[in-house]
DNA sequence: CATAATAGTGTCAGCAGCACACTAAGGGTA
DNA sequence: TACCCTTAGTGTGCTGCTGACACTATTATG
């Protein structure tokens, strides 16, 4: 059923970056395109924008059917619109970036209509259409974001070592903290409860686990938050 | 001459909210509808993104067309697409925020084709469409780009002292700032060249012109800036 | 029971943030 | 021309955060 206009009108899409964390690495899912235009090269998730929907929602569902991901913070990044970005015609696509707890999850994410991978954001291949512009504006975002965002608890599982959330501020600026900075700061938030429990099956001294305390978070964040690491 | 798609396309549209300083007041600016819906209302200017304009040039565009204003700082703020944020169908609006300075432009802005005017950001009337969330929204963020950019130049003359540069952020931020430790701060970032003029005609001690050193910013912006005021 | 691996902890020096009040300069006015 | 009004311009001291730095504690394994 065809749908005419007075003027001419872009197609809208959506891409989705989504971060993910394996062990120290921070890791950036793509699907591996079926169709043409870039047939057989590695893109971001995303798709059309359906009239009866809003972005987020699309944004949602788009990442649902290529990855079967659902239930992940998700935040729209930036909307790129040059001339010539895609060669199907003038299309404008209003990029999201995604954080996901990896925990659980198959590194290899099922996908609905295409092979799904995750990368090391270190070692990504040529993207599709403009997708390493969007990828390099996820990752400037990203990296601004946890400076005054306590941004680790996306990715991380509900309950979590102060290691681990420290490997997490370590592989997204790609540096490294000392220990007891970086506790005593991360602990001086007041954001963390401690659970009580301590790792189990672990080869050496179990660490305790933590949990992020919302509600302890919303406060700060009224305060505005500052959280430099 | 009508277009036809084989899916329903949302509309596509541009909105510019533009801030602008008025002797310690932050203005932003808005345009009168000369046409339904929301004839009569006070709306940011804005229009619908032409087929072969990026969305840069199209922002531009209509600012220019709708203000006047041509030459302005311009930066991609956020995309609204909500379903029924437009009552004459699906339309997608990508935002602009921009910062102009007021020297030697008159308040009342001439406009191309409809009415124009300053208002004061505290004394906002109810805007057309979803225009009051994508203002609070550009608010939001000119207050969070204040602690991290330099941003005032894009506010001030050419040249300024120091105490208009305080204002700007006075105003920006909404309170009050100590003035040694202001200009302490603001001159250790060493962005500011001394003109070597002084102020004229004003009937107390002239104070110093300075300048924007666009290199140092530069540098500075490099190596990671942290200007918390 | 020795080893290997990671957890967990305190101190000190330097710097930045913030509070705070007076003198300097210049035009206006009586 | 003397006084007044207005804004420019400047320094110090306290406090708390930042960052550098090294050792002991705990647990599974061989």
């Amino acid at each position: 059923m065809p749908h005419t206009y007075e003027h001419p009108r872009p197609a809208l899409t959506v891409d989705c970056v989504v971060f993910g964390l394996d062990e120290g690495d921070l890791k950036v899912m793509l699907i591996k395109r079926g169709e043409a235009p870039f047939k057989g090269r590695w893109a971001l998730p995303g798709g059309f924008v359906r009239i009866e929907e809003s972005l987020d929602e699309a944004a949602r569902r788009e990442l649902a059917e290529e990855t079967g991901l659902t239930g992940v913070f998700l935040e729209q990044l930036y909307t790129f619109g040059a001339i010539g970005r895609d060669p199907r015609g003038r299309t404008v696509s209003v990029a999201y970036f995604a954080l996901v707890n990896l925990e659980g999850r198959d590194v290899r994410a099922s996908a609905d209509a295409a092979e799904a991978a995750w990368f090391s954001v270190n070692d990504v291949p040529k993207l599709a259409f403009d997708h390493d512009e969007i990828l390099a504006t996820a990752i400037t975002r990203l990296r601004g974001k946890v400076r005054y965002v306590p941004i680790g608890f996306e990715l991380l599982p509900e309950r979590f070592t102060l290691t681990q959330l420290q490997h997490v501020y370590e592989a997204v600026l790609d540096r490294e903290f000392d220990k007891r900075n970086f506790r005593k700061k991360v602990l001086a938030l007041g954001i963390l409860k401690d659970t009580g429990e301590i790792q189990q099956d672990v080869a050496h001294r179990a660490a305790r686990l933590f949990r992020f305390d919302e509600a302890a978070y919303k406060r700060l964040i009224k305060k505005g938050i500052n959280f430099e690491v």
